[in-house]
DNA sequence: TATTGTTATACTCTATAACTATA
DNA sequence: TATAGTTATAGAGTATAACAATA
């Protein structure tokens, strides 16, 4: 396969500017390039929300599904997140060596361990809920009513 | 700085699956996460339609712009697609060993180039907006009359 | 002094492949 | 045989920092 793909998440630690004087023909028009920009734009966002916590966007997705599909396998969550099983392997070796999760034995299947959520991982996935829902309705601020439910199932459609 | 930020595309060839009886909790109403898969989709289709020609994002977007910018330096480059001076040169030295693009001197200014498209980085370019744009719409085609504009819209008010 | 291009280096995230234990 | 977890390794893309040449 050819060069490929990679992470998560923008390069740099500022939107990615519009230059004045730069013309950007097609760029423009494409859905594929706004994305992008849109992209950086909420990482930025979540970044500031999650300040202090050391989380990023995989990190927050594995323990938002690890707490509310307790006992669930890392093969199954890098299913889930659409990482290789050594990829979730990493990411849940973090999650175990900061007391946020822990591996349990499964009595039906001695391959496999079960994950779940210490105390100390849901609280903090209450906190990390709560800041980046806040964060997103700050930035949604900007949306007329409406606006925001629309672009959340235009993006849905688009995935499909 | 935390452990950051990284590129432009997704990590595997695949979709990001929703997978069945799995509980997504907050994430389903998050923009950022659906941002996230909605990403992943357009890159495969934008792989899909470069196939062959090695192209990734940020080359296309390099070469778009050096089309519609004659003679722009190496950092303007790189600011207007938000990297490093180092990455605009490795973006700049693929171009020019494939022959796309070429570093003119300038009269004006000894220490920056002019970069500008060769005949065949003209061709190039011709050719990845049409597969790209045609992908676009393919991918749009699900969409209902207006939607994809409404798309547009939506992401570029996100992200300013 | 400031800026452009350049080079070397390090880092992050991910994939691949091989290995083991269990099914 | 197949699957879960594990480990080692490699790759792509980026940033940082230093340097020479030019402004």
């Amino acid at each position: 396969m050819s060069s490929l793909p990679s992470p998560h998440r923008p390069r740099t630690l500022a939107p990615i500017p519009y230059v004045a004087g730069v013309d950007y023909d097609v760029l423009d028009e494409l859905i594929g390039y706004s994305l992008r920009r849109a992209q950086v734009a909420m990482f930025l966002a979540f970044h500031e929300a999650t300040r202090g916590l050391e989380i990023t966007p995989p990190r927050f997705t594995a323990l938002v599904i690890v707490g509310a599909n307790p006992g669930i396998s890392q093969t199954l969550l890098g299913g889930v997140l659409g990482i290789a099983r050594s990829g979730a392997m990493m990411l849940t070796d973090w999650m175990d060596d900061r007391g946020l999760a822990e591996r349990r034995q499964r009595p039906d299947d001695g391959r496999a361990w079960g994950l779940h959520l210490t105390a100390r991982g849901e609280r903090l996935v209450r906190t990390m809920k709560r800041r980046v829902l806040a964060a997103e309705r700050r930035r949604s601020a900007r949306f007329g009513s409406g606006e925001r439910r629309r672009l959340l199932a235009l993006l849905k459609k688009l995935a499909q």
